[in-house]
DNA sequence: ACGGCCGTCGCATGATCGTGTGACTAGACG
DNA sequence: CGTCTAGTCACACGATCATGCGACGGCCGT
């Protein structure tokens, strides 16, 4: 979609923490640093929420997760609705397992741990504009910890679908995710004539007739 | 407990690729460097399952989610069940959510892209045998996204929905319908022009930029 | 009375999609 | 050995969609 390499404005990121000698070393830090700017810095959710309406939202939120009154997830939850191309990157000093799980499970971009350093902060921004999502290795082995511990209901078969393939089912999938078949064909690595010969059988399995009956009834019939 | 650095025995990978123009340019690169080495390489997991009753099982296993056979994913399934010391990194040129998803709920203890470059995945196996997760800051992200779209509610009671407006969400939900913007027309007796202003005020809403992704995030947040 | 939101309509352009048609490969099954 | 299925790719045509722009009347709140 966005090409954030040949970007000619500045990431906008917006700084929610409410230490104020921390923020304005973040501030410092993210403003030397070429590429970017600190365009807001807020020390509550609240503040920054009210600025949302005001102001142009900002490419990038650092957010503190232990704030005074509304709590860092769900300020989270409401960047994640409010900006969803706002790119969320908690900013802690705690690695606590819930608190990540939480976190990501709300839409983190990223989770920086405080004690990695100021320097680190700038990394990770560069990171979640590139697409990328910046985590320590601690942080990422929790994640797929919890990930494989929540498992349990993934092979919940038995009922039988439209006998769908696998790789039709695949295309569905990235179909139901606001995918153009373009890019369903980038991402598989397949020509998109192909994508469209997996459509047009799927939507003779499904019996409709669009893109949006298949995404719907496949959504609705629990098919993906 | 053990101290992976002081190690005084090499670690021990298998690779499980059908490839072999990339499976031998992975193994040299493997057996290149200090402190591992290939021990093992099969086309098909089938091989490798044959092995582990003959050989002694690895520390890492290299495994291919592509392969002619058995599926990437059965296969790493049998091998935590078969040898569940062992780490596993996928290995993929597809860098598709569902896939690493899966990979991941089965118990994955790594996902590097090929398209990586060979010399990330030394880097890998390092990682892993120090408790790590490797990942490529595109994994994570889609790692992350996934995470966020399996637990998509938590409020479901408090939240506001996306400020849609009465007549939005009646184009929305023809449009789940399957209908065809000609059709909404018709069925509400309005000009198709109104019906493409509509659904374009709801992609800016519920930010997304195609109908089969309005269509998925109405049904999946309930909003119809 | 004025601004703001909502619903309506129009046009134009380029991208995307649906569909008919055809074809090749690899593996599965008998 | 044929036959079938799944997956792949190609081309072409008309239909449909996304989007930027502009516009108008109605209703509501202050």
């Amino acid at each position: 979609m966005n090409d954030s390499k040949t970007r000619d404005r500045k990431t906008s990121v917006w700084l929610v923490e409410d230490n104020a000698m921390f923020s304005m070393g973040v501030r410092r830090a993210v403003d030397s640093l070429g590429g970017m700017q600190c365009a807001g810095c807020y020390p509550t959710a609240e503040a920054a929420f009210a600025a949302l309406d005001q102001e142009t939202p900002p490419d990038v939120i650092l957010l503190d997760v232990q704030l005074p009154g509304i709590d860092g997830i769900t300020a989270l939850q409401t960047f994640r609705k409010r900006v969803p191309e706002a790119r969320v990157i908690i900013l802690t000093v705690f690695d606590d397992a819930d608190k990540i799980f939480r976190a990501v499970c709300a839409g983190a971009a990223g989770y920086v741990l405080k004690s990695s350093g100021i320097d680190r902060i700038g990394d990770a921004i560069r990171q979640v504009m590139d697409g990328g999502a910046p985590m320590t290795p601690e942080v990422a082995k929790k994640v797929l910890d919890a990930f494989s511990r929540i498992e349990p209901t993934l092979d919940r078969d038995s009922m039988e679908d439209y006998h769908l393939t696998e790789r039709e089912r695949d295309i569905l999938r990235l179909m139901a995710d606001g995918l153009l078949k373009k890019e369903i064909a980038q991402a598989l690595d397949i020509s998109v004539h192909t994508v469209s010969t997996h459509m047009r059988r799927v939507y003779g399995k499904l019996h409709v007739t669009t893109n949006t009956g298949a995404v719907a009834k496949a959504l609705r019939e629990g098919i993906i």
